[in-house]
DNA sequence: GTCTTTCTTGACCGCAGTACACTTTTTCGC
DNA sequence: GCGAAAAAGTGTACTGCGGTCAAGAAAGAC
């Protein structure tokens, strides 16, 4: 019974926000975010406007949702075993992957995500990617893999600038340079080269 | 005729221009800035609605204006003589500085900021910020001062991301943390513990 | 004065988000 | 099965605000 009776109207549900969702994200990647109405939306998935606002209490929650989807993709990166700072990598990576796939849906995220951050107190997921890092940063110090002389908190402001960093230089590059073996240069590489210069300063020096 | 007869016409238009800025601030103070409304912002200032587009396209353009004013002081820090380190330094100490003074209008710029950094080309003041710290760099690099084995944007990538992370050091320190010797940590020192990590990779390594 | 240019005005539009009365679908006790 | 309660969806009307626009007022040139 708990699994055929959640069913129907739980399944029924969970489709309706699925085709609200999808469609709107179409819809952004065709027109933008700004020029793409409530109405559209509702329009494509099928749906009456004030259904909309059943799932999503403001048209930026569309993107909130979808930001909390590829915060599971991280969670699972940072529950792996083994050394912190090749998870603290692949967790900017991953970003910088997804970012690369789907350059205007990763734009809005960011953009949604900075304005969130630049508020003492980030909420939802952005909140919960806060806690992520901040944990992984810990259980580095606590092995010795990261430098304890500075808060968990300073390190983590390190390397979310290095990340903003990173996109900034990837950002700079393609609109600047007009040589395209330049232009090419993937975001991933753009964050391992910080690494080189920002990321450094996390870890324990060992000849000093 | 030239002193005179530019008189009227410009003075008072620049005389609107500041009436609805400063009402606009005052009002940002007050209520926020999502809560205010053109409405408000035009009945303080006595001018018919209309007219505020006049000077101001968006609304967000009041804040814009404001970026501008402060980056005047900018320009004067980098024009200053000497080496490149503490001109960097006293820039972004500056822009913690006019944080501190005014947390409530200082975010609402640095918000307004960080959405156009997400955006392939910055414009407006942010552009000039841009170009006013990739000159310095520049300038330090010609000079030796700082490494020339990455390109100028790079450097300035980390140098942003470290001002960002200080930001957000501080915001975690001061929501996080509920000693209050430790939520008085400036933003200014934020900013000098963060040169300890992300600024030094900048800089000429002399011993390796 | 009158002509031209520039600034001001308030009516107006479109869209985000709310409110509500109503229909349809699902669940669940009996 | 059945019928009532609960939940989800519909459609419409409404509010409030950001932003536009055409017509009118003010300033300067002559």
């Amino acid at each position: 019974m708990t699994e055929a009776t959640v069913g129907r109207r739980e399944r029924k549900k969970e489709e309706t926000r699925r085709r609200i969702f999808v469609s709107a994200l179409q819809l952004f990647q065709e027109k933008g975010f700004q020029s793409t109405t409530i109405d559209d939306i509702t329009e494509r998935a099928d749906v009456a406007k004030g259904t909309f606002f059943n799932y999503f209490p403001r048209k930026e929650a569309v993107i909130e949702y979808l930001a909390e989807e590829w915060l599971q993709v991280a969670e699972d990166v940072v529950a792996r075993p083994g050394p912190v700072g090749p998870r603290l990598i692949e967790l900017y990576a991953g970003a910088a992957r997804a970012y690369e796939e789907n350059p205007d849906l990763a734009q809005m995220v960011l953009r949604t995500s900075m304005q969130r951050f630049c508020c003492p107190a980030p909420e939802g997921p952005w909140r919960r990617f806060d806690e992520l890092v901040m944990a992984l940063i810990r259980e580095g110090q606590a092995s010795g893999e990261l430098r304890s002389d500075l808060g968990a908190r300073v390190l983590y402001g390190v390397l979310a600038s290095c990340f903003v960093g990173a996109l900034m230089w990837w950002f700079g590059e393609r609109s600047e340079d007009p040589d395209p073996s330049l232009r090419d240069v993937t975001l991933t590489q753009a964050v391992a080269t910080l690494q080189a210069t920002a990321l450094d300063g996390l870890k324990v020096r060992k000849e000093a």
